[in-house]
DNA sequence: TGTTTTTCTTAAACTAGTTTATTTTTTTCG
DNA sequence: CGAAAAAAATAAACTAGTTTAAGAAAAACA
């Protein structure tokens, strides 16, 4: 059984960033600016009008971030499983954003302050802003210039472990259709292959 | 008329960054980092497939990032203005992106590696990157989860100069739709404004 | 294990947005 | 200025995706 207060899985990720194993103190220093917080499945990490949210290192688990319109549909911006980092860029204004756990998930949760300050040690830790920035932007452009169908089979060749961890409804929220519709791709899908 | 070799705009950013102003010093190293370049109506500031693609922030004029799909079709990402920056951030990667100037434009370029030397000096140059991914996210959700209508109240309301300087053909790539498409909404909204 | 709840499928009627084509309007430029 | 080119509007037929509803299958759980 894993130990809370385990936090090995931080400093490797930090050992990463550096290119070369963490002294004591480092190890001390980053231990200090985080905390460690569980979520259960369906839990919420954050909630749309909060302020001053954290961002959060996954050690195990999956979050879900998205927003909720203003019929109350629900769409899923992104998933963040294992070694990857989610949270609200726009902190310390109030987030527009929920993120909850859609499996028992454990993380490493730092402020604003401490991330920023870790920023400027570990200057790597920016880069991963912007492989976020990049990653949306693919995504923005695909889902923009591509059929659901083929978005789909892109979704299953980049990512098949998501379909098998996340139920339909959730990947046709982030595939930007409804249920219905991705249970029709599904079926002429299923027609195809026979 | 403006000298060619006229920096201050630039200056007048980093200034701004810094929230102090520059010494000389200061200001000879962050000239001898940018060159200055001025592209024509139409012409290429950057193309799918290039790789080591510059940083620009433009001085005067108006840029427009983009993809081309299989089939040809343009799909507007977005645009950029006076004092704001734009290139690839996956850069050194080959890109497979398209820059072109929407109007005579002149713009400070600058290369990967001296982009992260004044990172590392001017902190809050990554600071931009965040806003950038704060912006195109809220853009993907916007388009994700309203309609073409909803989408160019928006644009009118957020950016009513855009519109001006734009045609309506690349309002239309920008809002996810087809120009006869967008033609549709302005006849109704021209209707109800009768 | 059986019951309840959640998820998925299918169908049918609908709508937001596309495509293709034609005409009109506006802009460009010799 | 007038001709040519580019942009915008309109119409009509179409399609990708939605909505609502009802039943089937799967998962949760007591």
């Amino acid at each position: 059984m894993t130990n809370v207060e385990d936090y090995s899985v931080l400093h490797k990720y930090f050992e990463i960033l550096k290119k070369e194993p963490l002294s004591a103190d480092e190890k001390e220093n980053i231990t200090s600016l985080f905390r460690k917080e569980t979520f259960r499945k369906k839990e919420f990490v954050m909630k749309a009008g909060e302020a001053n949210t954290r961002h959060y290192y996954i050690e195990k688990g999956l979050l879900r971030l998205y927003i909720i319109d203003r019929n109350g549909k629900e769409f899923n911006i992104l998933f963040a499983k294992e070694k990857q980092w989610l949270g609200d860029l726009g902190t310390p204004s109030p987030t527009s954003y929920y993120i909850d756990a859609l499996e028992n998930t454990s993380v490493f949760s730092i402020d604003e302050d401490g991330f920023r300050k870790l920023s400027d040690i570990y200057f790597d830790l920016a880069t991963n802003i912007r492989k976020s920035y990049i990653f949306l932007q693919k995504r923005f452009v695909s889902i923009l210039s591509k059929t659901a169908d083929e978005n789909y089979e892109d979704l299953i060749q980049q990512n098949p472990e998501l379909i098998q961890r996340l139920p339909n409804y959730h990947i046709s929220s982030y595939l930007g259709v409804t249920p219905v519709f991705l249970s029709k791709i599904l079926a002429k899908r299923a027609r195809k292959s026979d």
